[in-house]
DNA sequence: TTGTTCGTACGAAAAATTTCCTACCTTTAT
DNA sequence: ATAAAGGTAGGAAATTTTTCGTACGAACAA
């Protein structure tokens, strides 16, 4: 016996595969419908069929789940928030800061945009976790 | 006068462009045979070719400038590593934790993957920053 | 000189991602 | 009953990104 069909076992969501999930992150378990709306009012123009195809594709790659039994599929991200975004957290310090948590912290801090409000949240957060 | 050709003031590399700036950032001003040599031994096979023609692209884009002089060019990232990887962790957040930095570092701290080590070092630097 | 090596340029194919058109079925309102 | 509205499925086109083949000039060794 050959695996014939390997499980194609990456997460990576595309760009537009991440918007997506961050819909059904934020509202729960949706219709395409209501995921299509949701995109084309937080994000950009997109055509209903355009978001259809890519939430099938995306239930393929079990990125998402589906529940078929009424007409109005209902689909929800196959993966929970944290995790997922854990993962791509770390990719993303692996590829940028090669691994090292603290340079992407240091470089945070130092960075303009970050509002000090933001600086100060995270002290206070690392006073709690030190307690 | 129309603007024609308007300039892609878009930095945003791609995938592979941004591996081929790790290599100039890493290693300073170089030729396409060494950044190629470097993919090949870090990262993954590539030909000769297809390092040379993403390197030329990248030059329009302005995302790397070269020196012409020698018949080997020699290539420089155009942007300063800090202030790409600053963007680029910008947009990241944007994206992903909704432009809140505390969000992103609670994350990684809450991670296991961010070994102990590391976050006794996050949290050095931020008592260094509170002095 | 002559051939081999090493360089650039560039078109185009290949692959990955995104978009949309068309067909066709079900539900709902008239 | 019939038309309109709204649903899914799927093919194919359009874009974007990545890879490579071919052409051709310069440098260099034999």
């Amino acid at each position: 016996m050959k695996p014939e069909k390997e499980q194609n076992k990456k997460p990576e969501p595309t760009k537009s595969e991440l918007e997506i999930l961050q819909v059904l992150w934020q509202h729960g378990p949706s219709t395409v419908r209501f995921v299509n709306e949701q995109l084309n009012e937080q994000k950009r123009e997109v055509h209903y069929t355009s978001t259809l195809k890519l939430m099938q594709i995306m239930a393929e790659k079990e990125l998402l789940t589906r529940d078929e039994t009424n007409m109005k599929h209902i689909y929800s991200a196959a993966m929970d928030e944290q995790k997922m975004k854990g993962l791509l957290l770390d990719k993303f310090v692996d590829n940028m800061y090669n691994g090292s948590a603290g340079s992407l912290v240091l470089q945070l801090l130092g960075n303009k945009k970050t509002s000090k409000t933001e600086l100060e949240a995270i002290k206070d957060l690392l006073k709690k976790l030190e307690e």
